[in-house]
DNA sequence: AATAAGGATCGAA
DNA sequence: TTCGATCCTTATT
């Protein structure tokens, strides 16, 4: 398919990141330090942060028992799927020093993937963000970014990013995040792409991140995907029928059509053309028309 | 009238 | 060249 050149550039940085925060145990540990941190803006006191709002709980919390390290878990408690990421299994690590093995180097990327997405996992959790950078607030993006500074001692740099809600964020390049913070642009960048791929560990086969890159213009199918992976703003338009095999039914065409025209700059769109755009992934193998048919259904071709 | 399928043409990247 | 956007004809419901 497309070679996406921000789209290698964007994973080699995850892979590089996660290497570095793999040798960097407690990436929390900024916050463990903290002793009053159950106290709700306490952590934050420092920052002048209005929307801080760190839930507390009367429970443990799952980070603060990571601190004495998970005894060795094994790679049984996430399915086989979750390490099929492309990404993981098609580049090497350019930093890795010395003759590793791959099958073993895999297994550290497993390590640091499952460890990188649990520790994305509780600072939504701690800092009441969603997991999806696309659906995050012009407030939850400075939370993101103030929680990033902290964690990996970056400059302050959220000024420099007021005003954007999460989409506005996901559509700037790593060059854009270079000009806006020069050196630590790209770090941050790639902090984000790791934010990004977050969610496909819990997507269907078929859902693949791999095109799901802000530099190039969204594609039709990816547009349908976001939609549908937005059950709460959108199932009254576009819905599943079947998420595990794809099938998808069109609720309200006009509708659907208006969102992709005003995602497209295309104020003329309408089904007719919409529709015409998805028969054109038939030959492409992307979408096709479900066994069980019916108007306004379709169906994502699962990849082999 | 709304939808489906697909041909033809054109433009942007 | 690809990915639509636009327009159009024919057929189905």
């Amino acid at each position: 398919m497309g070679s996406a050149d921000g789209e290698r550039v964007g994973r080699t940085a995850q892979t590089s990141l996660y290497v570095s925060h793999f040798h960097s145990r407690s990436s929390m540990a900024w916050l463990e330090e903290a002793e009053d941190w159950k106290t709700p803006g306490a952590v934050f006191s420092d920052l002048n942060w209005p929307g801080a709002c760190i839930p507390s709980s009367d429970k443990e919390n799952p980070w603060v028992l990571r601190k004495t390290e998970q005894p060795a878990s094994p790679p049984s408690r996430t399915p086989e799927q979750r390490l099929a990421a492309p990404w993981a299994a098609q580049h090497p690590l350019p930093e890795a020093e010395g003759p590793v093995e791959e099958h073993c180097l895999e297994q550290v990327q497993t390590m640091v993937v499952e460890e990188v997405l649990r520790d994305v996992n509780t600072a939504c959790k701690l800092l009441s963000i969603p997991p999806d950078p696309l659906d995050w607030s012009c407030v939850q993006v400075q939370k993101w970014l103030l929680w990033t500074e902290h964690q990996y001692r970056l400059p302050q740099t959220s000024a420099l990013f007021q005003e954007m809600c999460g989409r506005d964020l996901c559509f700037l390049t790593e060059a854009d995040f270079k000009q806006r913070c020069s050196q630590f642009g790209g770090t941050l960048f790639a902090h984000l792409d790791i934010w990004r791929s977050g969610g496909m560990f819990d997507e269907a086969p078929w859902l693949d991140v791999k095109s799901n890159y802000p530099n190039q213009p969204i594609q039709l199918w990816q547009f349908l995907r976001e939609l549908l992976l937005k059950p709460h703003s959108y199932s009254r338009c576009i819905r599943w029928l079947n998420k595990d095999k794809g099938i998808f039914k069109i609720e309200d065409s006009a509708h659907v059509a208006r969102l992709w025209g005003i995602r497209k700059n295309r104020p003329a769109m309408n089904y007719d053309k919409l529709s015409r755009s998805i028969r054109q992934y038939y030959k492409k193998g992307i979408i096709r028309k479900p066994e069980v048919s019916g108007r306004l259904i379709y169906q994502f071709v699962i990849p082999v």
